[in-house]
DNA sequence: TAATATTAGTTCGTTACACTGACCATATGC
DNA sequence: GCATATGGTCAGTGTAACGAACTAATATTA
């Protein structure tokens, strides 16, 4: 059952979902139970100051109209709030609320405790090469991040 | 629009989902449109000697039956076909197909490409470092793989 | 400044996906 | 031999994803 060996695609991918599996389970269990992962995801991408539907769905990856769903029921269940973008009166800003922010909290909290793990396990000057590589990687795509 | 810094997990995830996308476009863009990106998901998990569907549901991160009715779309379509387990009278393997196989083809000759570029972009010796340590990461972690 | 084109976002309708619960068949342990 | 665990499917439900069509506001250009 030797799954082959693994291109960069899935070496990217499990510690990833690894991680996301662990948080998001953090959060649920924290009492944070009526959000959904799909609206974590997109959750995660909104920026302090607040963020445009279109530019999450291009973060997340998925169509507006989707972004859009996903924010009314964040919306419905006090994790995020719109407000009216100054900029521009067609579009509104996106920003986390009371019930997002403790949930943030909650997911930070876990993030930090995965990464003593990965530092522990790669040693901490080989782990803080490899998020610097990333950085760079990430920092190479061309998308709006 | 600052999003602010990123943490690992997103870091993780840029690269990924880049690759991921375009991976999925050159695939349906030779011809297999009929594929879709949970399918795909699931199909790249399938070792050469096939693969349980418990096993695939593991990876890929969902239930069972999700993975059974994903095997069933992709059987449909010829990428994949079911034989008994030798060694368990109650399982399935799971083995790409023709047109799996060559469809997975058109997949890798895009990651080689996707490879070369990031290759570049970091630096040969960076970007077989980072491979060498996502790899050490991905081992860290307890899942099947 | 009036006509045209773009852009931000929503609504509608449809399909695929993902989950829980229940179930059958085979294996395994005592 | 009987209880229990495991591999997989079936049924039912809710969420998420998409394309198409639409409204409202902003840019563009004549």
């Amino acid at each position: 059952m030797d799954p082959g060996p693994l291109n960069v695609g899935l070496l990217l991918f499990i510690p990833y979902r690894e991680l996301e599996e662990r948080v998001f389970a953090a959060v649920q269990d924290a009492g944070y139970s009526d959000i959904t992962l799909p609206q974590a995801r997109l959750f995660q991408r909104i920026s302090a100051n607040g963020s445009r539907i279109t530019d999450l769905a291009n973060r997340v990856y998925v169509t507006k109209q989707t972004a859009s769903v996903l924010v009314n029921s964040l919306e419905s269940n006090g994790y995020v709030r719109r407000m009216p973008d100054p900029l521009d009166a067609r579009a509104s800003l996106v920003i986390a609320d009371a019930r997002g922010l403790a949930a943030a909290a909650v997911a930070a909290a876990e993030i930090q405790r995965i990464e003593a793990e990965w530092r522990k396990a790669l040693g901490t000057a080989r782990y803080e090469r490899l998020v610097r590589d990333l950085d760079e990687l990430a920092k190479h795509t061309n998308r709006p991040q």
